[in-house]
DNA sequence: GATCTTTCTTAAGCTACCTTATTTTTTTTA
DNA sequence: TAAAAAAAATAAGGTAGCTTAAGAAAGATC
């Protein structure tokens, strides 16, 4: 049984008794994904919000002209999907693929929907999991607007050492909202002075 | 009594009976602030949640260097805090104040803490609440990083019509991440070809 | 209703970051 | 383990957006 760390997850905010974790876990769907494997496509329907057991995703925007943004980087113990679409069943404007080899557990929209019904101590969860994001988002923004792009490398290799290690420049750089090459100007320390 | 906005607001989301209603509505701080007029400012305690009832408020970061970000506006029926220390008790890292005469209904933490455990279908409402401000400012993230300002600006003019009239367009600039003379060029038109 | 302050515009010169291209290094795959 | 593919580094030239400054317009204040 691999549902120690997602129960962990939940229950480090609220308090579950065996016969809610029995009723939460049966409808989780397990599953295992491959390096580069893509688990949810731009234009497809996104039903599933995304547990990630082992190994890191990365959820990014691709525009017309074929540039990718990165909006987020997910491993171990976090939640990742197309809010946007899974919330409003809107076809996904995001792609989310596995950078690593990774284990995930799905719960679909419907599912959710009817466990805030059944336990609503899932509101109080999820109410908390999005407040955490949003204000991280905001955060981000601050750091969008506010600072250089020297300054937000440094920011992210502080707050995410792991994913830095983990994950290529090219898709650092397109986190940060700059190119792979002047990523490794900055790197190189070429663009001080 | 002004509380129909506000109860308006949360029973689009949830369900309360008069009591419920009653025992929510006795916890809101009413307060007039005229313009320009700041209502948290950074350093200082973050204590209260704000619901806008008319008129509307700005917050920004404010860097070292003296540079203002706009974070974000809210207008009639927007709720609007520093997040980040509203939650975790920590001195504000953002100003707020009111871009034009407003009256507001305040919420403090402890209050909105007991409200979480006598009336849960208050987790729902605000689970609700974040998980919209998550989304939008997801998208602002995506906008940030794969459009040009010109086309944030247009974006912005088009999503925020009532907010664009009663601004400045120094705070417009600050919120899309330009200075307040290259929007003006923008505007201008004169940095097409 | 005149003065003071702030906002907006315009313009010239500047810099952070982009584009394109080439080479080197690392990773993937047969 | 060799070949192919992808990532990273480096460099030259270009552009979106910044800085500084000065004048015009609009708002605030007495």
């Amino acid at each position: 049984m691999l549902h120690h760390l997602i129960l962990e997850n939940i229950t480090r905010h609220i308090s579950l008794d065996q016969e809610e974790i029995n009723s939460f876990v049966c409808h989780l769907k397990q599953k295992k994904v491959t390096k580069k494997e893509v688990i949810l496509k731009g234009g497809q329907a996104c039903k599933y919000i995304n547990f990630v057991h082992s190994g890191i995703l990365r959820a990014y925007y691709l525009d017309k002209e074929g540039k990718q943004s990165t909006i987020m980087f997910a491993l171990t113990d976090w939640w990742i999907t197309d809010m946007f679409c899974f919330i409003n069943n809107q076809p996904a404007m995001l792609t989310i693929e596995a950078v690593e080899e990774s284990i995930i557990f799905q719960l679909s929209k419907d599912d959710l929907d009817s466990l805030y019904i059944k336990i609503p101590k899932f509101e109080r969860f999820f109410r908390i999991i999005f407040q955490n994001a949003y204000i991280r988002e905001q955060l981000r923004t601050i750091q969008n607007l506010s600072l250089t792009a020297e300054e937000r490398y440094n920011i992210f290799l502080n707050k995410y050492p792991q994913v830095a290690k983990q994950v290529t420049q090219k898709q650092i750089a397109s986190y940060l909202g700059i190119t792979p090459e002047f990523l490794s100007t900055i790197r190189g320390g070429k663009n001080k002075k």
